[in-house]
DNA sequence: CATATAACTAAGCGTTTGCTTAGTTTTTAT
DNA sequence: ATAAAAACTAAGCAAACGCTTAGTTATATG
């Protein structure tokens, strides 16, 4: 009865997400996205209501994206050294080339003030959730104790030092970094 | 021979200072500044010139504001125990009644992409490696191996971290961040 | 007191922002 | 074939952006 979309969401939505990704949300304007995603303004908003609209069923994007380390991290027994694993794993899912981009979810956490759309709120809040989570759960297979739960918070208080320390230090200090972080653990 | 100006420049720089280390840059408009700081966008652009030069003057301020807490760590000769007790202070000094801010420049850092003013790009790092000496100074006092560059770099990425960390985290949270982040080290 | 000059006010410049609307094209069901 | 409906294009909306300019007010010096 009617004319079939030429464009695929989750296709558009991808491009999007690397967008917001590189260049924040503020930073990102709709023309931006228009150019990026390949389609009018007009689909942009049928599809996605509005600019936080895209944004996000970007953050959704960017759980997909993200979850094949993640997945690695849940089905790994192996404690702590999983754990780590996760932050090399993430250090170079953060990478495009030779760029930096950090974590899309912590970024964001960074820069939103009070008056964002509580819907994208509560995706990041249960995204940083989910990995603090799956650290307590590796750091259980090593040790019974309840100073899991201090350690879980400095290890996500890491994950959001290297989000940032990516952008800025190298390889060799990034290496360092992490390695520090795991020796005494 | 000519009028004299009606307010002092510090004391409007640290005004546009506060609102640039709660909202972001990006976020920050000169409509705003001009409100917070109490006088007219001419006067603004006449005494610094644009927008940018506002941010940087902003920066220098914010550093006039830290240098009493990294006056402590500089003096103090107890190594690590100086370094944690700069990790508390900061938390303390990012406050603003309940609201935590982080702390400006690593915002700035995390905000600021490859088009930025030089000037202040400098000046972002140019603080960044000054709280990193530190940390190094300190550190020699507990240990002369070489580890102490990569170390430096570990309590770089926790404060970093903790930057982020302070505007999600609850203050239990925060404390055994730094507990354990110092617990080995 | 007169004048030169810097500091002020307020209006408005052109551009970009997020978003909408009017009009056209494509598709499917009758 | 035709009509209905959704998807498209492109133009344009009001508001906000960073910044400037024309005109007025205040003040230190001759």
């Amino acid at each position: 009865m009617a004319r079939k979309k030429q464009y695929n969401e989750e296709e558009v939505i991808n491009k999007a997400m690397r967008l917001f990704w590189k260049n924040g949300y503020e930073a990102t304007s709709v023309r931006m996205l228009e150019k990026e995603m390949g389609i009018n303004q007009f689909s942009i908003y049928a599809s996605f209501k509005n600019k936080q609209g895209v944004f996000l069923e970007s953050i959704k994007n960017y759980k997909k994206e993200i979850n094949g380390i993640k997945e690695i991290l849940r089905q790994s027994n192996n404690g702590v050294t999983g754990i780590k694993q996760y932050f090399y794993n993430f250090l170079e899912f953060s990478k495009e080339g030779t760029l930096r981009k950090g974590c899309l979810v912590t970024n964001s956490v960074n820069e939103i003030k009070d008056d964002a759309d509580p819907e994208v709120m509560v995706e990041l809040k249960k995204f940083a959730n989910e990995i603090r989570t799956l650290f307590v759960s590796n750091l259980k297979q090593d040790d019974q104790r309840k100073e899991i739960e201090c350690k879980a918070d400095f290890l996500m208080n890491s994950l959001l030092g290297l989000s940032i320390a990516s952008k800025v230090f190298d390889k060799d200090q990034l290496e360092n970094i992490i390695e520090v972080t795991f020796k005494n653990l």
